[in-house]
DNA sequence: CCTAATAAAGACTAAATGGTCTGAATTGAT
DNA sequence: ATCAATTCAGACCATTTAGTCTTTATTAGG
């Protein structure tokens, strides 16, 4: 799809609508979530319950269920999503996949690579939910097609 | 595996393999190459079979067969093999797959992603092969773990 | 207490990706 | 001409990822 799984992408789409939901009732619907998204529900209820596993997000069963931010939003970055679905090494391994590749004995991408994950690690741990929530409510940003 | 597939990253060793090989004789040799490499044989072939098609490596069946460049190693970058194997629109699509995400309408990482993936794109579109065959060869680069 | 709405759990299917195998066509060397 | 080494072609299998379905447990509200 891109150079993230599918996932990961309705992993970090899902967040930014709960962040924006969560503000004016305790619990984002799933069911709901997947209806505006145009993500398939059981599949995000999957990918959430993960999020939730790995203490991200709380949830509640029953009517007016479902799910909200275990830590405040501010304290939660987006690589924290992408890590938790994608594992902890995107943004540390060799970009060729060899196994000791680094400064000493580095593969042909090795320097250049190396500078771009560490741009790339910092794009995501930089953007903070408080942050997109602002632009989702004033509609300068936008979560779906 | 990484931010690429596995057949990119084969697709992206092998290139640099064979722009290493093919200074010593006519053509490299795949049965070779995927021993050096450490990469399924027929898989590997596939793979390569994809790039002469795409008109960037020629090949010869038969004893002494094998691959070389259809163009000279010096226009061939390493942009060409990734968009040949990922598609042309890594590098130009949404990284959250949204269909018209532009700088009007965008989605929440659309303005640190357009920076990022154009930077990718350099990084890709600047490496020269023949680059890379001097550090293989001064063995200050590796293909291998 | 009931009931409807909801998330959790897990079995299952579908599609994409990675990988294997066999046979045919081609080539260089004997 | 023959033979061994090689790529090419395509069928096939395995693994991973994406997506569906059904059942159970839980919750709020009447």
């Amino acid at each position: 799809m891109s150079i993230l799984s599918t996932r990961c992408v309705y992993a970090l789409r899902a967040v930014m609508y709960t962040a924006l939901a969560t503000r004016t009732r305790p619990y984002a619907s799933i069911r709901e979530m997947a209806n505006e998204l145009g993500m398939p529900f059981h599949f995000l209820t999957k990918v959430l319950q993960d999020l939730t596993r790995h203490g991200i997000l709380t949830s509640s069963r029953g009517a007016a269920g479902g799910v909200a931010f275990a830590r405040a939003p501010t304290e939660i970055s987006l690589l924290d999503i992408v890590e938790i679905v994608e594992g902890p090494e995107l943004f540390t391994r060799c970009l060729l996949g060899l196994k000791g590749c680094g400064d000493r004995k580095p593969c042909p991408l090795h320097r250049a690579w190396a500078a771009e994950r560490k741009r790339l690690k910092a794009l995501f741990s930089k953007t903070r939910l408080s942050d997109i929530t602002r632009g989702l409510m004033e509609h300068t940003l936008r979560l779906t097609d």
